[in-house]
DNA sequence: CTATGTTATGTTATAATATAACATTATTTG
DNA sequence: CAAATAATGTTATATTATAACATAACATAG
């Protein structure tokens, strides 16, 4: 139904293992090399500490590391980076609370739902065709041509609650 | 099937008459009243901007209009009665570009989906009783308590795509 | 392998959005 | 009226993001 996805039995990236950081890197720059856009150090970089974030991160966090690795970085390094992987869907961003975390299924592009804690910031990506045909539907009957969807949920996660 | 409410007719506070603004800022008095709430100067006085606004309105759009009202104002002077607002339920807030419109239906809570047009900035508010179940549904398979659902879809309405 | 154009990054400054903290005023209640 | 509570005024600052221009890295053609 879907072709093969290292991060199909994920329904998000955060806290994976080292190898599946490792893994879903190259596959990032596999896709960069298929559009024929240079996946930079800068780039790679980023990305990695997004990957690697237990929760969604701000970009000023992003920012702080990028700082302590020794590198020189201003906002604009790090909104730049961003910018490029929130373009090539390797990132999403949560309007919500203005943070960013690796798309848990960057091979092909989707609509995605989020779960967002609001007492721990832990964050599920989920991918829910009901919501996006019913958004689809919504669009059509008012003749407006979707561009982006943001749906974030936010509440309390089953850790948090105790239960 | 849902209590009487003068705005059945709209989708959307924006661009109302007049007289529906009157309205309007009179049962958001009568629900402040209700809820023995202050319905104070400040906060009719913002929510009838955000009520006249013909788009969503961003916090310094509406404090430039307090000023020119004469009156003193500063960043706090609105994001409070915008949160007084948001608590009420009278007007939301879209996250994904900082602006605030007046609720369609603010006689009962619930869940919304906009509809954001990112050429013009028309916003239409509708309630997709599809997309509630299914986020609802979502949720529980997480073991997820929802406490609000954003749905925020951008994109090109009829009247930008010149169909 | 240079020259040249293009893309990416560095750097400084500033814009846009939002909140903290504390003083003052208005309103409610006893 | 006095005391308590709620709302607003005021100043400062935090947080998030972009503008503008300089430099560096990379690609491609000659
Ligand atoms: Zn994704
Ligand atoms: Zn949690
Ligand atoms: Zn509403
Ligand atoms: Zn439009």
């Amino acid at each position: 139904m879907t072709e093969h996805c290292s991060h199909s039995d994920l329904t998000s990236c955060t806290q994976p293992s080292s190898e599946q950081v490792a893994i879903f890197l190259q596959q990032a720059a596999d896709l960069c090399d298929k559009r024929n856009l240079r996946f930079t150090r800068l780039r790679k970089q980023v990305l990695e500490l997004v990957c690697r974030a237990e929760q969604p991160v701000g970009a000023y966090h992003l920012l702080d590391e990028l700082k302590q690795s020794g590198r020189s970085a201003a906002p604009p390094t790090v909104y730049r980076a961003l910018d490029f992987l929130l373009e090539q869907g390797l990132v999403h961003r949560l309007s919500t609370n203005n943070t960013y975390l690796a798309c848990a299924h960057p091979q092909h592009p989707h609509g995605a739902v989020f779960l967002v804690c609001s007492e721990c910031g832990h964050t599920q990506e989920v991918h829910n065709e009901g919501v996006n045909d019913e958004l689809d539907r919504q669009a059509k009957q008012f003749d407006f041509a979707i561009q982006h969807a943001a749906v974030e949920v936010t509440g309390l996660c089953s850790r948090c609650r105790g239960s």
